[in-house]
DNA sequence: ACTTAATTGTTGGATGACAAGCAAGTGTAG
DNA sequence: CTACACTTGCTTGTCATCCAACAATTAAGT
């Protein structure tokens, strides 16, 4: 007999995976449009063309270009997590896991799509003071509250200093993150991989208790 | 008789003055409505009309909205430059030499509309792929040229460990800076004290050689 | 010194490009 | 055949740019 499980692609489907699927390819296509030509490139011409629909599609889909650009955000935001994620950082003891965040962050800077289009949505909110310059920093107080976290777990396991204060010490591991993530956009020549090594070099240096 | 020094306000002042004058107004004016409403609301209307002048001029001045955002960044660099350069920090050793530099770098970090601005406009040409991206990587480019000699020049007094690679080092606070400037733009309430004291403080701890 | 012509600084209406939003339409899946 | 995914023509608004007129300044001539 044929297979009987319809993993394949079927000729015929559904009105609710037409439009599932749709909606995925368009914040897909948008997400293209935005790391190669930028964010004011991405037009609903344009958006649409590459995900092979129509311009009033993306408009139809979301209510507005507003409402594109948020549901976008939500999903690059959703995707950054899945990678950062599903590591285990949060089981390692405090130190390994600042550690091992930073090497995980700065191993695939500016590789995919996915994070150059979040920056690249992020300097332009910065640059008009968009409102949703609100969503961005909610979204990086729940990293530094992450990273915040570790730095307390490592102060408590004895491997990192006590003196050190975990709150600004979790900003500005973010934003040394941001920064970075930033400049290899401004200059995507730039070569990560001795930059990696002294951040990582410079973190264990400065948050290790000295025996 | 009459005063024979004019230095009060002259009601006629020469072709040049007027240029000039007019020119500046234009840059400041164009600096106050970037940093206060967003480098998209900077149109010609706006600026002029912030200037007391009208929209045609800054066209006529500059020759296009381009060389406005040119003739502004070059404008805006320099400014930066008299701030920054003005300490003696290139004639201290070295490691104080750069945290100097980092100190006075947060103390007035986004307290000035010139500084915003310029960030503001950073993350403009970031978000839309701009060439102007190359004039920045080139600033960028000439102050970390300026923290690697600090750091070398510590590293060839003993006082900053010598396996530290000087040049991922001078990337690596240059970048952080970055990051803490665009993340004050996000998030304008931050507070920058305990970040100011904790980068410093991780700074001399990585730098230093430990004797 | 005064007048007048040439130059330069400044204005604001007209134009065209471009993109978002809308609404009426077409086609296709269930 | 009907509900829903999708398209297309149109309207509206915004903005940079062009350009011809206007105003202030300088230079020349008498």
């Amino acid at each position: 007999m044929a297979q009987s499980a319809p993993v394949e692609p079927r000729v015929r489907r559904t009105q609710a995976e037409r439009r599932d699927e749709s909606a995925r390819n368009l914040l897909r296509a948008a997400t293209e449009v935005i790391a190669g030509q930028g964010v004011t490139a991405a037009t609903f011409e344009a958006i649409g063309a590459r995900a092979g629909y129509s311009r009033g599609l993306a408009t139809q889909k979301f209510g507005s270009k507003q409402g594109l650009i948020e549901a976008l955000i939500a999903w690059l935001h959703a995707r950054q997590d899945e990678v950062l994620g599903a590591h285990g950082v949060d089981a390692m003891p405090g130190l390994e896991a600042v550690l091992t965040y930073v090497d995980l962050y700065l191993r695939d800077l500016g590789r995919q799509d996915e994070g150059r289009a979040y920056f690249m949505l992020l300097a332009g909110a910065v640059a008009d003071r968009s409102l949703l310059r609100a969503a961005f920093a909610a979204s990086h107080e729940r990293v530094e509250r992450r990273l915040e976290a570790m730095v307390l777990r490592g102060q408590a396991e004895g491997a990192i200093r006590r003196e050190m204060d975990a709150d600004a010490a979790a900003l500005m591991i973010g934003s040394l993150l941001l920064g970075l993530s930033i400049q290899s956009l401004i200059d995507p020549d730039m070569d990560l991989e001795p930059i990696r090594a002294t951040t990582l070099a410079t973190v264990r240096l400065s948050f290790a208790t000295t025996p």
